[in-house]
DNA sequence: TTTAGCACTCCATTAACACGAGTGCCAGCG
DNA sequence: CGCTGGCACTCGTGTTAATGGAGTGCTAAA
């Protein structure tokens, strides 16, 4: 265990103090009230009065770990306070059984990824009491499994491609002159035996290289074929996306009980962008990610914490998940759980089972 | 115009009383404060005293018609009143001409009828400051228009219609047996002959009936086919949906600021199937559909008003698109706008210009 | 260094009160 | 007979003052 943790530059916390941080960090994740001197000295089991305690605040507050609301009220922790207790502090609980079961049998493989990205959302609201969210994989880490071509009317044409997790992906192009069924059965058959396999990413790049270099080397057949791919693979094909669900459940809390606030919440939800954005940071960083508070730097998340976890399939990051609710949550049990939900949804998504087509 | 109505059995009220309940309504409207006799005489252009005008609402008030919230308020219509007003004294505002034109350039028509859906939902909640509601078109509806098999792995067929509106569809299912790429193929041809330009709830009909009646008459090709199509049509195929966007501006009104009633609301939304039910209803009668408060039925939705028009595709009504706000809105805006944006959705629908595939 | 004691601060709750808006009723007027 | 002015009454709102309690900071003693 940690002895001494420096704060700041030069200010040195005793184990004393951090066990006292810790039990008040606690204490107030569970009645939310300002805990006073008296209390933290029951809670404790260190045998000091009330006044010890007391001047111990007085150095967390000047670190600016705690801080009270006015004069006669006990303490509440700062952000900085949230993130020593879950940075060092914090003991995390083992998930209880009868999550993990509803866990298990909720993410148990089914065929349509999308429907599972929903029950992991739903999963974690439910679970948890609070909203949760999950990405959709992102498309241009998934490999592209299979296209298909579908003649509409005139020169408009359906876009039909599977990836990775069986999605199904569907989008209507204009191509330049009319094609007929089988020529557009060819191009698909070509482009198949050139392209699939590879992550979506890597074939718009392969798509591009294809066109500036190897022109002269293709008939016309193959050419169409590779700018219909184009087309199809335009990069602002369709937005990221996520599923939220279970934000009724913030309503209940207090500290989101300002309709200012929680409007502008429920606007960043439903912006989307903001959020995405939030969840794009939590990918890089492998394993749970936390943002307390003005952590975000998103205005409306002022007084949240998010609680995230990148899922990967077959060993490579695709999307992320996790669980948005106030900063004054359980910690302790909110991280083992995204943790292993995370872990869960990467497995249900694998595509093991599935030979290719 | 009319000089008596009769509410109830045998109660009557004369022209002057209604006159007053309609100055009293549109000034409730406007300013949301329970209207007081005083106000009232100003409001009305009928030279009566503050006196006269409390006689007349106390007739008002024994029919039910408003209600005064504490013995020394104003009179705040109830929802008899709200539905005698907008039934027969309204005076419809013909829609300001920046609306329309902003109608007309977002619902141009476009590739994507599902992008088309989502602008007609963010127009409504835009332009009325309110929630705005908008079904995807029944698909038991809609017509046929081709469908696709592609093998995914073992038994897992990957089934994609296109229907009317180029709305494209996509389901996996589970086939008996192994078929190659040539036999979906050829099972998707023998489809697309006897089935495409049919509606869904007909296809689906004829398939039973093939089943039933003509297994002796096709070769196992045929069956086999019919049978894929059966898995693919299955009823509960995907539940019905609608767009839901600008909730968050609900938050803004006074009316639902409190906390239980907006949960509620927003659970409701969220859970969709309540709300679903009630547009059903709303697709029945032909024209704007209006429920005030408690006439819904529905719970939370008890201090809203949802006004409803049916949309049609080819002349035949296949959604519902509305605005939910509070019972207290601009009712003689909303329901002109309400009703255009229905018939300029389905004009933009309408696959006029596309010929079959 | 810790502790007990004490004065102090501030919030929350309650009561009392005045104010204003609006009503209901009644008596008088046309 | 319907309309009106007057008047007493009711009720919600906002202000002020008083009270109690929880918790602090400080100081002096152990």
């Amino acid at each position: 265990m940690v002895a001494e943790v420096s704060v700041g530059n030069t200010q040195v916390l005793n184990e004393r103090s951090l066990q006292l941080l810790k039990t008040l960090v606690e204490r107030y994740i569970s009645d939310g009230q300002p805990v006073g001197s008296r209390a933290l000295a029951k809670d404790s089991d260190l045998n000091l009065s009330p006044a010890t305690i007391r001047n111990v605040m007085a150095d967390l507050e000047d670190l600016g770990l705690v801080h009270s609301p006015h004069t006669s009220a006990g303490r509440v922790p700062t952000v900085s306070g949230y993130r020593l207790f879950v940075d060092t502090l914090l003991t995390v609980k083992p998930l209880e059984s009868k999550d993990l079961t509803r866990l298990h049998q909720g993410l148990s493989v089914s065929d349509d990824s999308n429907d599972m990205i929903g029950v992991a959302s739903r999963l974690l609201s439910e679970l948890t009491q609070m909203a949760g969210v999950v990405t959709l994989p992102k498309r241009e880490l998934v490999c592209l499994r299979h296209i298909e071509f579908l003649p509409l009317s005139h020169t408009r044409v359906l876009v039909i491609f599977v990836t990775n997790e069986q999605e199904v992906h569907n989008k209507i192009i204009h191509t330049s002159k009319v094609f007929s069924s089988a020529e557009l059965q060819q191009a698909a058959n070509y482009l198949n035996s050139i392209y699939s396999g590879r992550s979506l990413n890597a074939v718009r790049k392969a798509v591009l290289k294809d066109l500036q270099d190897d022109q002269e080397r293709m008939n016309q057949g193959m050419l169409d074929a590779v700018k219909m791919a184009q087309l199809a693979f335009d990069r602002d094909n369709k937005k990221d996306d996520y599923v939220l669900t279970g934000e009724t459940n913030l309503m209940g809390f207090s500290e989101l009980s300002d309709m200012e606030r929680l409007k502008g919440l429920f606007e960043a939800f439903s912006q989307k962008q903001g959020v995405i954005h939030l969840l794009d940071q939590c990918m890089k960083a492998e394993g749970v990610q936390i943002f307390i508070g003005e952590e975000s730097g998103y205005r409306a998340f002022d007084h949240c914490s998010l609680v995230t976890s990148s899922y990967s399939v077959s060993d490579e990051v695709v999307g992320v998940l996790g669980v948005i609710g106030p900063t004054r949550m359980a910690y302790e049990k909110i991280i083992p759980f995204v943790d292993v939900t995370a872990k869960l949804l990467g497995a249900a998504l694998n595509p093991k089972s599935t030979t290719p087509l």
